[in-house]
RNA sequence: CGGGACAUGGUGUAACGGCUAACAUACUCGCUUUGGGAGCGAGCGAUUCUGGGUUCGAAUCCCAGUGUCCCGACCA
């Protein structure tokens, strides 16, 4: 794409109204805009380091059957009420709204309910299972304190997937394998060192679950992690018995106590859901059984800006390649010489006939200066530079974002390599 | 929801109760410039969050509301 295209700009000073890293380096970047606190539009850097979250959760979910739909968010209370998950004593969070007729409708904080009542019309036998279900859905929560950027919105995208099995072992099996799927996705996208398969006590849905906890100061929890077994505690689950409950031991591990923010989940529901809603299957001699569910979720723009508080320096964000709104940010330095334009003109058609995503800065008016501070604002994997100096040194210049030096290389060169 | 702080051009800031609300940046125009947010000049841009009050006079003081951030509580 052309940076002279692009309608969104860099900003020098970051918003007076963001404290956290992660929104102060997104909204001065032009990956975002916020509208209210907890709530922000994603411009088009911004949206394309969503899509390329959602495509490594999409590919990861697909490759071990996984389904996607996409579910309603607006929800009538009916069922709502069959959980006992409708009235404000129980879910704070909710916003309500109303039919034009009063008919009462929340906006969806999750959809556990929704998911289980349109099941009830696709499962009948013990045949129909096991099956798993996701979508990329926004979520509104009213939370009380929206809070750290990106971290906790109170609208906002998340994977939510849901498994539906036919009894506690078919479901256990699938659930272990999730730990397997979030440690893939994780790691592509590139906070895998970081994040740790964490216990966690009194979760809503049964006594124990896991979720998934990235190390990083802007998050909201006190972890105690063992960097070897990538497995962690939560500081207020941290005792014997609690352990022992997960079937561990505390003495075989080696625990360090650190701040980590929860990137996503996975829970066990039982049947509480399928009974609930009614959602059963008949088994080989037509007796009735509720399905057992399990739900897991992965927030978005958490995921983003928990990527961005951990990947970044004084001067702007460092992309993992993975999610990097472009692999390449090709800076053409004007000079007299029109031929400086034609070869990145050209660098740059070769590099998108070759499938690699470039953000092409041809822009003529400005200074060399500012366009190195964009590119490190924004944070894209690999710079190349072809100006005068460049190409009276053999060609381009290339530079990685998380590296200080930079190398001159043949335009050839640098086509091959980064179109590897 | 309890506590604290803040609210001024698009953005970031300044301004003792008293001049036409200042500066930087961004933007527009002209010239110059092109390897780390360049220079000169000229311009555009504000109902100082809203509503009351005090005062001869309020961006400034008081009250209420709204918004934003932070701490805590909460956290499918």
């Amino acid at each position: 794409m052309l940076q002279s295209k692009l309608f969104t700009k860099t900003r020098k000073e970051g918003p007076s109204d963001e404290v956290s890293k992660n929104a102060e380096l997104l909204v001065r970047g032009g990956f975002i805009h916020k509208e209210m606190a907890g709530v922000y539009s994603y411009l088009p850097l911004g949206l394309r380091v969503i899509e390329n979250i959602k495509s490594i959760i999409r590919d990861e979910l697909n490759k071990v059957g996984s389904q996607e739909m996409i579910m309603t968010a607006l929800q009538g209370k009916e069922i709502w009420e069959k959980t006992d998950r409708w009235s404000d004593e129980v879910v704070d969070n909710w916003f309500r709204t109303s039919l034009k007729n009063d008919t009462e409708l929340g906006l969806a904080f999750t959809h556990e309910e929704p998911i289980t009542n349109i099941m009830k019309e696709f499962v009948s036998s013990y045949r129909d299972l096991p099956f798993y279900a996701y979508q990329f859905q926004t979520k509104f929560r009213n939370e009380l304190r929206a809070k750290s950027g990106l971290l906790r919105g109170r609208e906002f995208l998340m994977k939510d997937l849901y498994s539906f099995s036919k009894n506690k072992e078919e479901h256990d099996e699938f659930y272990e394998a999730m730990k397997g799927v979030y440690k893939n996705i994780f790691e592509r996208i590139g906070i895998g060192e970081n994040t740790y398969l964490t216990m966690s006590n009194g979760a809503p849905f049964s006594k124990y679950s896991f979720e998934f906890q990235t190390l990083t100061d802007a998050g909201e929890d006190t972890i105690m992690y063992d960097e070897k077994k990538k497995l962690a505690i939560n500081k207020a689950d941290y005792a014997e018995e609690i352990f022992a409950d997960f079937g561990f031991k505390k003495e075989d591990f080696n625990f360090k106590e650190g701040v980590a923010g929860e990137v996503g989940d996975i829970y066990s529901l039982g049947t509480k859901y399928s009974k609930a809603l009614g959602l059963t299957y008949k088994d080989e001699n037509g007796k009735d059984h509720p399905v057992y569910m399990g739900s897991y979720g992965i927030g978005i723009p958490r995921v983003m800006g928990t990527v961005v508080e951990i990947f970044s320096d004084d001067k702007g964000i460092i992309w993992p390649e993975s999610v990097a709104p472009f692999k390449v940010h090709l800076i053409e330095l004007s000079s007299d010489d029109t031929n400086v334009s034609t070869q990145a003109m050209e660098l740059y058609n070769e590099l998108e006939r070759k499938g690699v995503e470039v953000l092409y800065d041809d822009r003529s008016e400005v200074s060399a200066g500012e366009k190195f501070a964009d590119a490190d604002l924004i944070g894209i994997p690999y710079r190349i530079v072809i100006s005068n100096r460049s190409l009276k040194g053999g060609g381009a210049e290339l530079k990685k974002r998380n590296e200080s030096d930079s190398n001159i290389v043949s335009i050839e060169d640098a086509v091959k390599m980064l179109s590897e």
